[in-house]
DNA sequence: TGCGTTTTTGACAATCATTATCGTTCCCAC
DNA sequence: GTGGGAACGATAATGATTGTCAAAAACGCA
């Protein structure tokens, strides 16, 4: 329960995972990010990247994203809350904000007398270049 | 590719399993949908229930949610786009409407130059009777 | 009502992403 | 440099969902 023992180790695997998610743009599966160290010649474990994007999306520093296909998805994000458009075909995402629908949420779930609240929204589109 | 075939017939396990959903509260999974139906009597399988429940959800009759932790979840909902707003401890839900942030997602895509718009919005919290 | 066709069923096996296990390796404070 | 505990990673386990395919049930039609 206390704090003192919260050290989290700095490994080469820990940050060559978080290094791969800056330079990636869009939304990568746990296998595709695993197969790119592989390729890159970095000697990493399924396990351990599944671990490390677990910690990460706790700390919040990356966004997990669930598409109604199967693996889970995730992405570095700028920080703060916000949302994402994504392209059904390519995968193309966009951040968006939304100040208008998260008090939109807090406010509806406040006036049905729940607590501690938060809440999901994605928005699904094709994007320009794949609608041609 | 023609409809002259679309013949959905109709059957003893489709009615049970649409009976059942039409009692029910809240969300429930498919082995959950079987547990009870086995429960009652009913001679259903497990293979049959997914199908069910798929057909159910393809055709607009059911909601399905996919929390985080695990299995896909089903309920009989009202007609309509709706959303949930879903008690994280004890499943409690209560649909609401948003017509405010509908209108803002189909913007936010054009917006953006994304066409044939989709979204999903789950709200959770802790529902005033588990808050205590 | 009886029959043939076609859908549907359901027991079982297969799939596949994710998680647990657990001995080994490596980080880091001292 | 060293000790202890965290992190790693190969592998097995898990578990929900889907595929398979022969047998059973529905429905159209005569």
């Amino acid at each position: 329960m206390s704090e003192s023992g919260a050290a989290v180790r700095n490994t080469r695997q820990r940050s060559a995972v978080s290094a791969l998610l800056g330079e990636m743009e869009g939304f990568h599966s746990a296998q595709d990010l695993h197969a790119m160290l592989r390729q890159r010649g970095e000697r990493v474990g399924l396990t351990t990247v599944y671990r490390t994007l677990q910690a990460l999306a706790d700390a919040g520093e990356i966004d997990v994203m669930r598409p109604p296909g199967g693996e889970h998805l995730y992405r570095r994000c700028s920080e703060g809350h916000h949302h994402h458009l994504v392209c059904r075909a390519c995968g193309r995402t966009v951040e968006v904000a939304g100040p208008a629908v998260e008090s939109w949420a807090d406010r509806v779930a406040e006036q049905h007398g729940y607590a501690d609240v938060s809440h999901t929204l994605e928005i699904f589109g094709t994007c320009p270049d794949c609608a041609r």
